[in-house]
DNA sequence: TATAAACTAGTAATAGTTATTGATTTATGA
DNA sequence: TCATAAATCAATAACTATTACTAGTTTATA
């Protein structure tokens, strides 16, 4: 049975209030603010408890540690190669490829996972000014 | 400048022969066999290494410790949730998804990556006989 | 408001990977 | 072929990210 925790409820507003997509030892630090005694173990624990509920979604880019968006509704991700930033993509649902990668595969396709790598908008104007 | 290894070659053939994507750790067991000294360290060390020639492709799924795959032609991967299993997919390009992407987007998109999910053809049987 | 279960902080432990070091192997060229 | 320098190695230590453990605290309920 799942009980009201103080940490968990600021830890998803923590989360709900940035558009960048903070690491556990981020939202470690930020709480730290108005929690100075929360454990870096609480962070995890309930990153991944809210995120088997659906509350939150967890951000495996495949370089560096895993990352966390208060914005639970599907959307796609985009990696800067260069500064190492995420950010949300503004683009229509994929849920075509699910169909391209069935056609001649045997098991069952049931989602997929999809980031986009490149430069951002401020790292290309960083190069272009230097 | 680059110098010949045993141990790479041997990591690298070891690949080759595999159509699963086996982890360091299995590289490391597999290569124990023809060099028993072999250190994991020089394992992850070539595996960088040939990575970053680009005669393998390092893969990370999100769950568990990276993967690699000796054929470095772009193609993309499936993974099932209740096994763990890494399989290739026969399927088209979807370069076109990058397009998608940068529609709206202010900085430069140039590549992706993308990971199918579900359940494999042997975990779909084990269900059904159960 | 007493109780039990869920939760916490603090800490230890773990998994996966990278860095360090002194010895060994490989390529070059006298 | 032999000497040299650079790349590589095995062994091990260190590191990063994450999970597990434990005794005490907070929350829901009756």
């Amino acid at each position: 049975m799942l009980k009201y925790s103080r940490q968990r409820e600021s830890i998803k507003n923590f989360l709900m209030e940035r558009c960048d997509h903070p690491t556990a030892e981020t939202v470690y630090q930020g709480l730290r603010e108005k929690y100075p005694n929360i454990s870096l173990g609480t962070v995890y624990r309930n990153l991944s408890l809210l995120t088997e509920l659906g509350e939150i979604q967890t951000i495996s880019t495949g370089a560096g540690p895993d990352r966390f968006d208060g914005n639970a509704m599907p959307h796609y991700h985009f990696v800067c190669k260069q500064c190492g930033a995420v950010l949300d993509l503004k683009m229509q649902s994929l849920e075509h490829i699910n169909l391209l990668a069935q056609h001649e595969f045997s098991g069952e396709i049931e989602s997929h996972s999809v980031f986009f790598y490149g430069k951002c908008e401020e790292c290309v104007k960083g190069e272009k000014s230097s």
